[in-house]
DNA sequence: CTTCTGACA
DNA sequence: TGTCAGTA
């Protein structure tokens, strides 16, 4: 428990992650605006990024790339927060990468379709129905 | 000089 | 998303 605490200090600016993450800070301060990730801010109301913050970051690029839109890493954040709710830290990782896998396979297997039929369904919003 | 919010040829 | 404005 004291890795979770490190791993949530605010330390660097948005103009680090900006490097970190590759991404600008317009879309950086837009994916705050939509509830993905909320940095905390210094006494002059400066973003103080966490590490973690950093890490949902390249993880929000990452999905965005795969043609998810923003509704859709939401609705995947909040079920992994569900997930992390309440469980034994041993099976905590284990869980994780299993949601990571099996998410990775419904993505592929969505885009896919999309690509081979022409349209994109759940690329447009719901995914919560192939965590059922 | 860097960051922040709001706005839009 | 980029970018400009006006601040802090």
């Amino acid at each position: 428990m004291n890795d979770h605490i490190r791993r949530n200090m605010p330390l660097f600016p948005i103009s680090i992650v900006k490097k970190l993450t590759e991404l600008s800070a317009r879309q950086i301060r837009y994916y705050e605006e939509h509830g993905l990730i909320y940095p905390s801010r210094s006494e002059g109301n400066q973003r103080l990024f966490s590490f973690n913050d950093v890490d949902k970051l390249l993880e929000i690029r990452s999905l965005i790339e795969r043609g998810v839109n923003l509704s859709g890493i939401k609705e995947i954040f909040e079920l992994r927060a569900e997930k992390e709710h309440d469980k034994p830290a041993a099976a905590l990782k284990n869980t994780e990468s299993m949601s990571d896998k099996e998410l990775r396979q419904h993505l592929q297997k969505e885009v896919m379709m999309a690509g081979t039929q022409g349209k994109s369904s759940m690329i447009q919003g719901q995914l919560s129905r192939f965590f059922h």
